[in-house]
DNA sequence: GACTTGACTAGAC
DNA sequence: AGTCTAGCCAAGT
């Protein structure tokens, strides 16, 4: 499986009105140290994938190079239903808990940095 | 194959 | 709560 095709299979399956963070993501495709390189594929995702749904492990909206598609995310995100606080997602409250069937693969061990731990369920 | 570039993150101040 | 650093890694050149 191709990292970016993972990717995008998995944010496909974020339900509207939920988030989840780039470090999830990795880890839910059982690639816990790429959190970075998610960010890199939704930046040249397919138009059907929800990249909107995909927010820091802080809820915020990441910084772009170039500005232009994080007012965009705000609105989408708004309009399925998640109030910005801040100018952050509360993730407390809409952070997607997917089942296990959602899960490809187990998060690897962690180092010193980079990988996650399961705390996110 | 050796860089370079990020929509990243946890920890340490 | 902000800023900085060190790790991490897929893709592109």
């Amino acid at each position: 499986m191709i990292f970016r095709a993972a990717v995008y299979r998995l944010v496909r399956r974020i339900p509207p009105g939920q988030v989840a963070t780039y470090g999830q993501v990795a880890a839910l495709i059982g690639r816990a140290r790429s959190a970075r390189a998610v960010g890199g594929a939704m930046g040249r995702c397919p138009d059907d994938v929800p990249w909107h749904r995909v927010v820091n492990a802080q809820g915020a909206i990441s910084r772009r190079r170039r500005q232009s598609g994080m007012l965009t995310q705000r609105i989408r995100l708004e309009q399925e239903g998640i109030a910005l606080r801040r100018g952050r997602v509360p993730l407390a409250r809409y952070q997607w808990e997917p089942s296990r069937a959602d899960r490809y693969g187990r998060p690897a061990a962690r180092r010193r940095t980079g990988g996650l731990a399961c705390d996110w369920r």
